[in-house]
DNA sequence: CATGAATGAGTGTTCATTCAT
DNA sequence: TATGAATGAACACTCATTCAT
C-alpha cells in the first residue's frame, strides 16, 4: 500500500527514508509556524538541515511536497476511521468516527487548516484523490448501517457530513476553541441532525 | 455606508468610480477563472483595461482590492440577511436566514470559496471584522428568537452555524452540484438538527 | 537681473508667481523635512496646494525646480556677498565674507547641504554656473585686496576658501553644531592660514 | 578583521568571493561612469556578468552594496592612516597624514564622491560608524603629539580637519585639477593655520 | 489657465528550479 | 549522491509626465 505519489527515488534506504522524512517535518513545522509566509524551497531545505539539491533529488518540486504532506495527513485519517469503523458500526460506529476525525484534525490543527488551504488551490492529484475515496467507503460503510436511517445512504450524505465536520473544526480551531468534548457534542448535534435522528 | 477600505483617493467622480469598479471586477473574474495562479496586479490592470498606475491611485497594494473583494461580498450577504432579518423571525426567520446565506454563497460560488481561502491567508482587516460582526449580529438576533431553543443562545451557536453552512455550501459547489432546494434542505436539516428542533 | 531658468510661462501676474512661490517653498521643506525620501513632484504639487498640472505648467520637470532652488540660495549668498564686500575690503571685508557666507549657509542649513548634494547630481546648469561665477567674481575681487597676500590671487583661491567653508559648515551642521561664533572663528583659522597670514 | 555588514551568505569559497567582488566592482564602475543615474541594481548584475538572483544572494538589498563599498573606501583610509601614524608622529606626522588621505580620496576621486553624497542619504549604517570612529581616533592620535598646539585636542579638531580635507579635494578634483603636490600643499597651509601653526 | 485621472517605463526583490562540481 | 552557487522569469510598486476635460 504503498503511496504512488512520485518520488524521484525511492526512499528504499535508511539515510533516503530520513531524508524525505526530515523535508516533510520541517515543511509542516514551517506552515505551523510562519503558515504560507515562509513556505518555500529554500527554507524547507535550511531547516531540514538538506540542501536545496538534495530536496529536488526527492521531490520533483514544491508542490509535490505539499501533497505529499496532505496525503499523509489524509493516510493519518484514513487509517484511524478504518480503525474505528472496524470495531464499532451503526449509530454508535458513527459517534466513534465522527470523535476520531475531529482528534485527528485536532491533532495539528494549524496545519491541517493551512493544508486544506493548498488542497484547493493546488491542481487536484491522483494519490489525493485516492486517499479522498478511500476515506469517503469507510464512511460510507459506516453509514450504510441498517439502525441509520435511509438519508444516511443518500449520495451526497458522505461529503456533506465530512464538511460540516471540516468546517466547525476549522472554525472552531481558529477561534482558538480548546474544549473538545464540547466542539464534539456539537458536531454530533449537527451531523445527527442531518441524517434526522437523535445522537 | 461607504466603505472604509482606503482608497488613496475618494473616487468621487464618474471616471474615477468606473476605474474602481473596472480594477474590482477584473479581480473578481480572474479569482474566478484561473485562480490566484494569474491573480496579480499587472494581470488585473490589464484586465480592467487601466494602466498599472491607476490601479494603485485607487488601491494602496494588491491586498488591499482583494480585502475589498471580500468586503463587497459580506457587505452583500450582510445585507441580504438584513432584509430577511426584518421580514420574519424565530423558526421561519432562520429558515429564510438560511436560503438567503446560501443564495449569496451561490451568487459566485468560485468567488466566495476563493475569497474565503484569501481572507484566511490575509492579515485581519478592520473593514472585513467590522462587517463580519455585523453579520454575526444580525444571526445573533435571529437565534434569539423565543421559539428557538436555548442552545441557539449558546456563544458558539453563531459560528457553528456559519461554519456549518459555509462549509456544505463549499464543498458542493466544489463538487458540481446544482440543484439549490436539495442543497438548502439538507443544510437546514444539519442546522436545525444542531440546534436540536425539528426543521 | 531676471532669472533665465526656464519657465514655461514668465511669472509676470500675481497670481502665476504666488503659484510659483508655493511650489517652491513646499519643494523646500520637504527637502528639509524628510530629504529625497519624499522629494517627488507629486508631493510638491499637494503640500503647495496645486495640481500636479499647474506644476508644470511653471517648470519643465523636476529638475527644474530643483535647480530654481539651488539658484534662489545662490542669489541670496551672491546678494548678501556682494552688500559685504562693497562695504569693506581687504583683510576686515574678508572676514565679514566669511560670517556672511557661513550664516547664509546657516541660515536653512538642512536645506542647503541636500542641495548641495543635487546639484552634484544635476547636469550642469546654466543658470546654476553663471551665478557659481557670479559669487566667485565677488570673492575673488575681495582676495585682490592689496593688503591680503600674493597667495590670495592664485586662481585656485576662490575655489578652495568657498570649499573650506562649505565643507566646514556642513560637518558642523550634521553634527547639530550650534556656537556659530566658534565655528566662524574656526573656519576664519583655516581661510586665513590657508592665505598665510593671521585672521 | 572582516566586515561585519551583512553578507546573506559568507562567500567562503573561491567563486563566491570572486561573485562578490566582480558585483561590488561593477557597482563602482557604474558610479564613476555614469554616476546614481544608472546606479541600480539590474545594471549592477548586468556589468558584473552575473544574474540578478546572485546579487541577491549575496547582499540583502541595494543599499547593502552601497555601503558595502562605502565601507571598503573606509577601510582603506583607516589602514593607510594607520600605517602612516604608526611611523611618524607629531607635526611631521600630520603632513604625512593629510598627503595620505588626500592620495586615497584621489585614488577614485569620482567613486569617492559620489559615495561621499550616498553615505549622507543613506540611513545611518553601525559597520559605516565603526570605521568612521576608528579614523576619527588616529587622526585624533596623531592631533595629540606634543609639538602641536593645544587646539589640535579640540574636540572639534579631528571632524573639521577631516571636513576641510574632504571639502577641498572633492572640489579640486571636480574643477579637474591633477597637481597632486600642490594640492597637498594648500590642504597642508589650510589645516595647519587652523591649528595655528606653520606648516 | 487649472485640474487630476491616467499612463507606463523602470526598479527592487523573491523564489522555484537547474547543474557544474 | 550531495552540494549550493547560479539562474531569470515573475511580481509588486513608484513616480515623472501627459492630456482630456
Amino acid at each position: 500500500m504503498n503511496s504512488l505519489i512520485s518520488l524521484r527515488k525511492k526512499p528504499t534506504q535508511k539515510r533516503s527514508s530520513a531524508t524525505v522524512a526530515a523535508i516533510l517535518e520541517a515543511a509542516a513545522l514551517i506552515l505551523e509556524t510562519s503558515g504560507l509566509e515562509n513556505y518555500n524551497t529554500n527554507e524547507i531545505a535550511a531547516r531540514a538541515g538538506v540542501s536545496i539539491g538534495s530536496l529536488y533529488q526527492y521531490f520533483p518540486g514544491k508542490d509535490a511536497i505539499t501533497r505529499k504532506l496532505i496525503a499523509r495527513e489524509m493516510e493519518q485519517l484514513r487509517d484511524t476511521l478504518a480503525d474505528v469503523a472496524f470495531l464499532h458500526s451503526g449509530h454508535s460506529g458513527l459517534h466513534h468516527l465522527l470523535a476520531a476525525a475531529i482528534n485527528c484534525q485536532l491533532r495539528r490543527p494549524v496545519l491541517a487548516r493551512v493544508l486544506d488551504l493548498e488542497e484547493a488551490r493546488l491542481p487536484p492529484d491522483e494519490d489525493v484523490e485516492r486517499l479522498a475515496s478511500q476515506i469517503d467507503k469507510i464512511v460510507h460503510r459506516c453509514l450504510a448501517a441498517p439502525d441509520l436511517p435511509e438519508s444516511a445512504r443518500a449520495p451526497e450524505a458522505v461529503g456533506d457530513i465530512v464538511a460540516i465536520i471540516k468546517g466547525m473544526v476549522d472554525a472552531a480551531e481558529r477561534r482558538g476553541e480548546t474544549d473538545i468534548s464540547s466542539l464534539t457534542s456539537r458536531v454530533s448535534k449537527s451531523v445527527f441532525g442531518y441524517l434526522g435522528c437523535a445522537p
